[in-house]
DNA sequence: CAATTTTTTGAACAGTGTTCATTAAAGGAG
DNA sequence: CTCCTTTAATGAACACTGTTCAAAAAATTG
């Protein structure tokens, strides 16, 4: 038998999660029903429940899944990045816009699952979306090279921050919605906007509050 | 009896949107149910329903007034910044982010919700976001003398989007979370950063996509 | 093979939003 | 005021959720 490999239990685990991630890239988070995914994983309703504790530890599965391909991604375009010594944030901003443009339920997921009570997401999946922000914080490291790294990893997020808020709105069709190659144009812009901006170091403004 | 000047029917409607718009407040929209606004406004289950299609045109109404309520702290910052003259965009984007720390539920009913089958919001509504935009688009356009209308609409709404990445996913927790301090830090750096580069021209690249 | 343990099952349950026959209220005519 | 018509309000019932758990099936053990 050369070991088992993978238990029965760990198999329909799998099944279950590539079932939900199918049925949210097909018909979206919103239309993800339960018994839809039981049947497509080909095991009885309740079989879910000896798995999962409940629905969002599935979906947070899915967006596991969904975050190590955006990494892989990512990791990619700032190798090439790296080769070609420039325009690093652009070309991050860039391949995080196609991916979203290109996984948008899966992508779309990532953000619109909250779970009850509005519980924060467990420790390990927080470190999963961590590590994403490396990907900004590496580069921006060099490109400040006396700041502090807590104040690189704040500018970084910032970034990522920025970025996705002109992507998200866009693609959610909220508040705003441009055409496709103006929506890159704008986030190409914006990417160059902010990598210029970190040769200088954060002005302090003392009177903040009206 | 002076012109009834409110029918019973307009009265029922005011109190179910004002009833729904308390309950978000308190418990957010996730926790929004039918049963509870119909009791909180003294009605029964189906009275909700001679009024409203369904749930999503109450909380519709509910975001649309939420919206009316940041437009006016929007005009009063940007009456203020006239006055004294700078800093337009770091008071509006802190003001948005005041807003959006005092009202977290009813700011974040705004993004939560969606229409079902991704239907994009009725024209009315739609508008109603476009206008907080032209706080934006105003002082950008004295900014920007020579750009076009289009060009100008364009760069607001991207820095709408970028102020707004920031606040949403530091207040819902997503990615990043930062200390309340420091998130106010970002956020005006942010926008004093989006200000300066305005007076740059947008640059083109040709070679965007990987 | 029988006995025991483990796994799988899907009917049943406690909620949802929504409908609509039934009831109550309001309005009008004599 | 009474009777009739019209309009409005009601909440039980429905279809559909996620979740549970007694029962059946399968696997394991002696």
């Amino acid at each position: 038998m050369a070991d088992k490999q993978e238990s029965k239990r760990e198999n329909l685990k799998k099944r279950l999660v590539e079932s939900a991630r199918n049925l949210i890239e097909q018909q979206g988070l919103a239309n993800l029903r339960a018994r839809d995914i039981a049947k497509q994983a080909g095991c009885a309703l309740g079989g879910l429940y000896t798995v999962f504790n409940d629905i969002d530890a599935l979906i947070l599965a899915v967006n596991s899944h969904t975050l190590h391909e955006m990494e892989k991604v990512l990791l990619r375009e700032s190798q090439i990045a790296e080769d070609m010594d420039s325009h690093v944030f652009r070309r991050l901003s860039l391949a995080y816009l196609h991916f979203a443009q290109q996984n948008h339920n899966l992508w779309s997921a990532l953000f619109e699952h909250q779970l009850p009570n509005n519980a924060p997401a467990p420790e390990w999946h927080q470190n999963e979306q961590s590590s994403l922000i490396r990907f900004i914080a590496a580069p921006l490291a060099t490109a400040m090279p006396d700041a502090s790294q807590e104040d690189i990893t704040a500018r970084a997020r910032t970034l990522f921050a920025a970025i996705h808020g002109v992507v998200s709105l866009s693609l959610e069709n909220r508040f705003i919605g441009l055409p496709e190659d103006k929506l890159e144009q704008e986030v190409g812009n914006l990417a160059d906007m902010l990598a210029a901006s970190h040769a200088l170091p954060p002005h302090h403004h003392p009177q903040d509050r009206a």
